[in-house]
DNA sequence: ATATAATATGTAATTTTTACATAATGATAA
DNA sequence: TTATCATTATGTAAAAATTACATATTATAT
């Protein structure tokens, strides 16, 4: 039943009628928007279309006899090689036009036969969080390149993969509240700016570094090391750690605020 | 484009293998927790099988020319006579065991052929809010009754439908904090009793009354009518009524915080 | 040795939340 | 008609959380 490791033909990826009556389950889809932080920005993973400037998200079809977490935990693995990744299921795109589906026809006609495309797919929205120093890129079959790009800076898209990206921050804007997204998408070790960075990042704002470290460490799941960062210009912080045993008992009984 | 209204043959609302290549998107399915605020109650609307003691939640398969969230909208017409219904969609079922497929066949044997159904469905998850009051219940074709049942009252459903509305009740909570739902549970005019009763049920505890009706008037969303409520015992209680405008507006900036 | 720029930290003011008790009222029963 | 009843309506003080704000510290670079 775990499918989940052990890879597929990464060629099939698309909302494609071939899928009909085979291993794929047809018209359903999911995207996968994964996301890391690096340089003070929120960046998302995009493929480049062969022979093509045309960027999408990764994402493809589902196993008939994988669940539909397996399959985003497959798509991220095939594009990361990262497993056991921090997936939030967030949104399911199902309009009768999500995307205009000639201009994809047109676009990778030469990669794509036109007439194998589905009229229509519903895809299912997975946003991934990484730690991202420990992705390997990769891309598949279709794609020449698998680049991180800040979320900010995003250029248009295929599909309607700009909205889902649109709307993964905005879901993940609202988990901030509850749920400790600086464990998944920093390092094991990291620093109070490091941390009050990334909050700041996602939500559009800037915090106030005394109010920050007082609500952080008021929460009780953080564990202050005796090291600090060495290398850096100026002033050495302390590095910090997430109590993993602190924070799931709190988010169990949901008394975990973080904003 | 508006399939919506048509309605539709409401034979076919099943995960069954007759739905391929035909109107149907295959192995795809929704379920709609419907739910209303009744006698201090939040109650859910659930469906007998015919000849049967077995319950489940209304749903059924998507039409390849309508989108999802037209899809929930048709179920919940179907099965309460109600356009127009604040709907969520809140998570999809996608294990590959959500339930016990021989028992499904076995235990609906009489009324769907056991071949017929799907090795494996994937259900997108929807609840609605409506106004108790405004609802006709209507079973269809498979089905002998539909009812309405105490949301911590319900009985053992088939397939796995009381996790559905376990995960839409925490949903509901969370919605609870910073949207509207007295607006989409209760009649037009309603008492702040009444109102704070709802929150207490959904949320599974009691509240201080002065500081209900301080925060509730705070939000600046209500408008106090100048009749009250006759006919119950004892001292009549005011109407209020939200403020459309003033709700949404405050919705838009993110400036509700009900909890 | 000095300058630099980022890190680390405390306190007071404000706002929000919580705790708590009583008078008013409309319906009911005597 | 009056008294009783159960519910509605309301204010204030304490506690907690959030916000605003300024300076000493320190590892590096010069």
């Amino acid at each position: 039943m775990k499918i989940l490791s052990l890879g597929m033909p990464s060629k099939v990826r698309l909302p494609l009628k071939s899928h009909t009556n085979t291993l794929w389950i047809p018209q359903l889809t999911l995207d996968c928007i994964i996301l890391g932080f690096h340089q003070g920005q929120l960046r998302v993973l995009l493929l480049r279309w062969k022979g093509t400037q045309e960027w999408s998200l990764p994402g493809g079809p589902i196993r008939k006899d994988e669940s539909i977490d397996a399959a985003a935990a497959r798509v991220l693995k095939e594009r990361t090689c990262l497993e056991q990744i921090y997936l939030k299921q967030y949104h399911v795109f199902g309009d009768l036009h999500r995307y205009d589906k000639s201009e994809i026809q047109e676009k990778l006609s030469h990669i794509i036969p036109r007439e194998v495309w589905y009229d229509r797919a519903i895809s299912i929205g997975y946003y991934a969080l990484v730690d991202y120093s420990r992705v390997s890129p990769t891309p598949d079959v279709y794609t020449d390149e698998c680049q991180w790009w800040d979320i900010h800076e995003v250029p248009p898209l295929l599909f309607d993969h700009n909205e889902m990206i649109a709307m993964a921050l905005k879901a993940l804007r609202m988990e901030l509240h509850w749920q400790p997204v600086g464990y998944n998408l920093l390092p094991d070790q990291f620093t109070m700016p490091e941390l009050q960075r990334l909050y700041e990042t996602i939500l559009g704002r800037t915090l106030d570094a005394r109010n920050f470290y007082k609500k952080m460490l008021g929460l009780e799941i953080l564990e202050r090391l005796k090291e600090r960062r060495r290398g850096g210009a100026y002033k050495a912080p302390y590095l910090y750690r997430f109590k993993k045993e602190a924070y799931e008992a709190k988010l169990k009984e949901g008394q975990l605020s973080f904003l």
